[in-house]
This record gives structure tokens, sequence and C-alpha cells, in this order.
DNA sequence: CCGCGAACTGTAATCGTTTACAGAGTGATC
DNA sequence: GATCACTCTGTAAACGATTACAGTTCGCGG
């Protein structure tokens, strides 16, 4: 028997109601009771301020009713979109949402999914920075259903929602040479990663296509930041000054490069066209407001998230791997246009 | 006893050692016991991949590793820096992190303070966008440590971290007068929260204290927004062509600002000076890169963070409050300087 | 060889909830 | 009035770990 203090259990209910604490554990989840008990447990519960124990709960229920997400970093406006279109899915649904940044550290990324047999958490949406045969195989004996949001190889045996960046960067180039451009660098992210690699194929694909070389000099490799992003087109403007147009692959590789040709003089877009890539906030903070690509990373979370709560309910079905299409979203940057803020056109899905 | 399905228990482990539940628990939490024992106990553990439920585990314990964090929106970058700061804190001592967005909802903000009472997390950290007497009321029941990052009535037994608004505000109208600027507009988010209230408040302080007597006309509220700062602006430059600068309320209104300036044919600083607040990546985005007031709020973050694992291992010590001081970045967008992007220099603390 | 203390181990209670099962009460029907 | 069906209730057993307590083993000194 519960002495009077600490918080109040099933029992203290009981024991004030005058009935057994199965009936109380009955009405409080609204399974049928004779009216007058039903009054007596609800005046005693509102009185005492009762609030289930989640915990005992959980551990007899077997869920938690919390769901994983761990990105590589929180700081990154894709990432963040992809977290508010997860609690736009998952909170309606009364899912608590547990963050977790790996810092793009594999071997945290595995921690993660080997942590799901804790029971701690009732299913995972994981955001890889890049999948060794150690994640396959993880994955595979994971405890919990998982989702991932990047790409595996075809044999893997979980749910997935990609982008497709290659089409992306298709996408960007395509346009940059519509608009007469022909000397088109490239500022790409850290090249081992599989966003890194894909957008690489994307912007050689594309050049080919078109019935031009890539020229390797003019692609470059860096961090992710704004800083680098200025370096780097520095760099690349100091060794080519025949440079007409330059894709980033990210937001804020491309502000670096705005930056960066606003401090040499150079107009945007006359001289240099600027094409950036997430579409985040920041695209539309640039001035002039950059072009980019949108990879939907919203739309990759929110699909993970349906794809995460329908295994958890929905019992079985098949592996499902989707493929989010990217959007060019159109601004100053490659097209010189006098637009009013917010607005941005939207030109082709791949 | 458990049969051959389901995850492997302590009763599992025990079967095959040929030990007691009990053995098993002391081996694993590293309590002694012969070395024999051990041995068998981490083989059978290692060969089974045991991991310990941590349900079960939080139920017997009290205590379930996790701590929830809510703020009004995921997507604010002061927010994220919150996110960050807190993770650096807590992630090293073994804390889970539950994110919760309450979209600015006071209800939503109630519930989270409420929901403690569950036990599913062993203590919060609030970021309230406003504090009313219920507020008060149910953070004095909170069933388990409660720290706020924002304001507090100087009655209220929580622990708070709170940013300097009034001084920052201060130190951005003085920055400006100190260029030569007098007719200063502000650009105010929300009028009916309390930050919004403390920039109004060191706003007309400043002013005052310059000898200079505020024009209300020349403060306007509206939504936070990149859109509805361009739209506020053309608005009051419509009404008072005579503004010779404007600060506002957050980065992203400052650079709505800023675009309304180029699409108006300002010249930013020469015809209208720009100072925004958060000091978040925005801040150095914008072209010229914008001068800004830091409110901490990474250093909120950690603050408040620290603040809760000293409560929550601490045991009872007296109510904490501190306050964090703002600092003034300088950049372009007041100085004209030409400076190379990621540099700043940084004037006063208040 | 006995007794003692230390070191280890096992039994069983505990955390707070849900729920299978069996018992108790109610009313209707023949 | 006995029987039956039905609804409601209480007892007790889970869920999976930790831990107080009591019991066992062992070494060692006398």
């Amino acid at each position: 028997m519960p002495t009077s203090d600490g918080p109040p259990t099933v029992e203290t209910i009981a024991a004030r109601a005058g009935v057994s604490t199965a009936s109380v554990s009955r009405v409080l989840n609204g399974h049928g009771a004779r009216p007058d008990t039903v009054r007596r447990v609800e005046q005693a519960a509102a009185e005492l301020g009762y609030v289930p124990n989640g915990v005992a709960r959980s551990l007899k229920g077997g869920r938690t009713r919390q769901l994983t997400f761990a990105m590589p970093d929180v700081g990154n406006p894709a990432y963040v979109s992809m977290v508010r279109q997860i609690q736009a899915v998952t909170k309606p649904l009364g899912y608590r949402l547990l963050l977790h940044s790996t810092d793009a550290v594999a071997e945290d990324e595995l921690d993660v999914v080997r942590s799901l047999a804790d029971r701690t958490s009732d299913g995972l949406i994981l955001c890889p920075i890049r999948v060794t045969g150690a994640h396959l195989e993880v994955l595979a004996r994971a405890a919990r259903p998982v989702v991932v949001i990047g790409s595996l190889p075809g044999a893997a045996a979980v749910d997935s929602v990609r982008a497709d960046s290659v089409s992306g960067t298709v996408l960007a180039i395509r346009h940059l040479m519509e608009r007469g451009r022909r000397r088109i660098a490239f500022i790409n992210g850290p090249a081992d990663t599989v966003p890194g690699r894909n957008r690489r194929i994307g912007y050689e694909t594309a050049l080919r296509e078109a019935g031009a070389v890539p020229d390797p000099a003019l692609a470059v490799t860096t961090e992710f930041g704004i800083e680098a992003g200025a370096r780097a087109a520095h760099r690349l403007l100091d060794a080519h000054p025949g440079i007409d147009s330059v894709f980033c692959a990210n937001d804020q590789l491309a502000l670096g490069a705005a930056h960066a040709a606003h401090d040499r003089g150079l107009r945007i877009p006359e001289d240099l066209a600027v094409v950036g890539m997430d579409d985040s906030e920041l695209a539309r903070a640039g001035h002039p407001a950059l072009t980019s690509v949108d990879l939907g990373s919203g739309a990759r979370g929110r699909i993970a998230a349906e794809m995460l709560v329908a295994r958890l309910d929905g019992g079985a079905h098949e592996v499902r791997c989707e493929t989010v299409a990217p959007r060019l979203v159109v601004r100053e940057s490659t097209t010189g246009a006098r637009t009013r803020v917010g607005s941005g056109a939207v030109v082709g899905v791949a």
C-alpha cells in the first residue's frame, strides 16, 4: 500500500474510490464499468490529480509511443525541415520525438540503430551520411522498424526514401546551359558521401548530355558552410577567370560564392550565375535571391514518418522505397529578373 | 520462464549461464561476483546479444535519462542553436533529448509541463512565448525539475535563464546613433510577447537616453519572416521617406527590410542602415552582411541544460536565475566597411 | 575439527500498470 | 423459484529489471 508521499498511483485511486486497481484501470481506459463506479473513480482521480505513469504503461504494453530521428546535424536547414515534417505527421498521433545528432559519425549512427534493442523507442528514422556494409548488417538486425532517408543498395530489407540528387543536379546544369552558360563550375561538399558522389555524377551527366566535356578542374570539393563556399569560389575564379556560372551543392556554399563574386566586383547573374541546392530559407535570404534545387527534404521527412507509423500499426507490408522528385526554383541569381521577395518560379520536375 | 521467442531478458541469460537473475543483474552492473560467474554471464549475454530493457530499468530506477526541450518553433535558428548547445551538454552525460514544438500555443506549453507527471522524462527546458498566471501555477506544481528560458516574475520558484533584450536593443540603437542616424525605424515581432515588449522598451529607452523623442509611427509590429519584414519596410518607407535606418527584432525581418531597400534602389548602409537580431547564420548570409545583436541563444541553451542536470543529480539548491549579456556584432549593413565574409567586429557588451 | 566472518548467491519483493480469469451480482425467462 | 446469460468486479499474474534479505560456501584461525 502506497503511503501518502509520492505521486498517486492506480492503487491510491483504488483505495480512495473504494474499488480495485483493475476497475480503476478499466475506467480510465474507457472499458465498461457501472456508472457509479465510473463516477467514483473519475472523481478520485481528479481530486488527486492522477496521471498514469507512462513508464509502467510502456513496460506492460511493449510500446513507448516514442520515435527517434537521427540525423548528422541539427543545424542544417535541410534536416530542420525534415524534423518539422516528421513532427507534423507523428505529433497528432500522440508520438513523442527523440532527436539524435550523429555529427556525421558512422559509428554513432550504428549505435543509434543498435540501441533500439533497449526498447526505449518504437521506431527510428535514420539519415545516414553514408552507408557501409556494417550499416546494412546492423539495419537487418534492428530490433524495431527503421526507415532510412537516403539511398540503400537494392538488396536491403529496409524502408527508405531517397532524394534524386542526380536528376536535381541535371535540372540545375541544364537550366544554366539554356541560359547560355558554358563554363559551369561546381562547388561540391565532401565527396565521399552518397549525395556528394551523386551530385558529381549529375554534374558530369548533364554536361555530356549537352555535348560538353566536363573539365575536372572546374569541380572542387570543400566543407559545407558560407565561408568555405566563398573561399572555394575565390580559388576557382582566381584560377579560371572565364567561369560564367557556378553550381553549389547546398545553399550555404552558394551564398558564400555569391559573396565572393560581390567582393570581386562581379555582377550576379550578368557576370556569374549562381545556383544553390536545398531551397532553404537561405536561398530567399540572398541578394539577389538564389535559384536553388529543392531536393524535397520536408517531403522526405513526411514520407519517412508516414512509412514508419504505417509499419508500426499496420504490420508487415513489403519493403517500400520511394524517391522524391527534385524541383528547380528559379530566382534572380540566374535570371536577373527583378522579382519581389518571396516569389520564385518553379520550373521543372525531373 | 520466457520461451525462445522475443528478445533475451535477464532470465534468458540466467538460464543459459546457470545462475540466478540477481547474479546476472549484478554482473552486468559491475557489482561483485566470482570470476567464474562473471565469465559465464558475460559470455551468455554476448552470445545472445543481450541489451537491457530500458523501460523496465526506468520503472525500477525512477529515472528515464530523458530530458525534454519545448520551444515555439523548430525552424527558428535561435532555437536550433539552443538545441545544439543543450545536446552538447546532455549527450555526454547519457541523456536522450525529446523535442517538443509548441507552435507558440500557450495551452500546449502548459500541457508539456503537466505531462511531466507521466514520469516519461526526467526534466524539462521550457521556452515559453509568454508567461501567464496559469504558467506560474502549473510550473509551481511541476512533477519534475523545469528550467525556463525566458523571463519570469521574481516570485517564481523556478530556475531560469533570460536574455537581456532591453540592453541588446539599447546597444543597437546606440550604435546607430553613434553612426549619426537619427530617424531610426523599428520593425518588431508580435508585441504581446515578453521579448516583443522588452525590445519596444529598449528602443524607446535608448532614444530618450540620447535626448530624442520616440516617434510611435516609426515603430511597427508584424509576424516574423523575411516577407513580412519586406512588407513592413515598404510600408514604413512609403509613409516616412526620411528614415535613415531600421532596427529589426530578428534577422529574418532585417533581411526582408534589406530586400525592400534594394528593390527601392536604396543603398545599404549609405541610404539605409539595417540592424538585425539573433546573429543567426542569416546575418552573415545577407549582402551586405547584417549587423546583428546576439542575444546568446546558444549560451542560454547551454546554461539551461547545465542548471537542469545540476538540479537532477545535485539535489536542491536555491532557485537560480541567470542573465546572458547581449553582444552587438557589427558588419557592413551599418558601417559599409568592406569586410571579408565571416568576419564581424564584436563591439559591446551591455 | 569447530566456529567465525567475508564473500558470494538465490529467493522474492518491488516499481505501476494492464488484463486473463474466475467469482459475484443482476435481471429475465420459463 | 431455478436456470441462464450477462455485466461488472476483484484477485493475481504478467511486463523486465534491481535489490533487500537470508542462506550458502569458503577460508582461516584457534
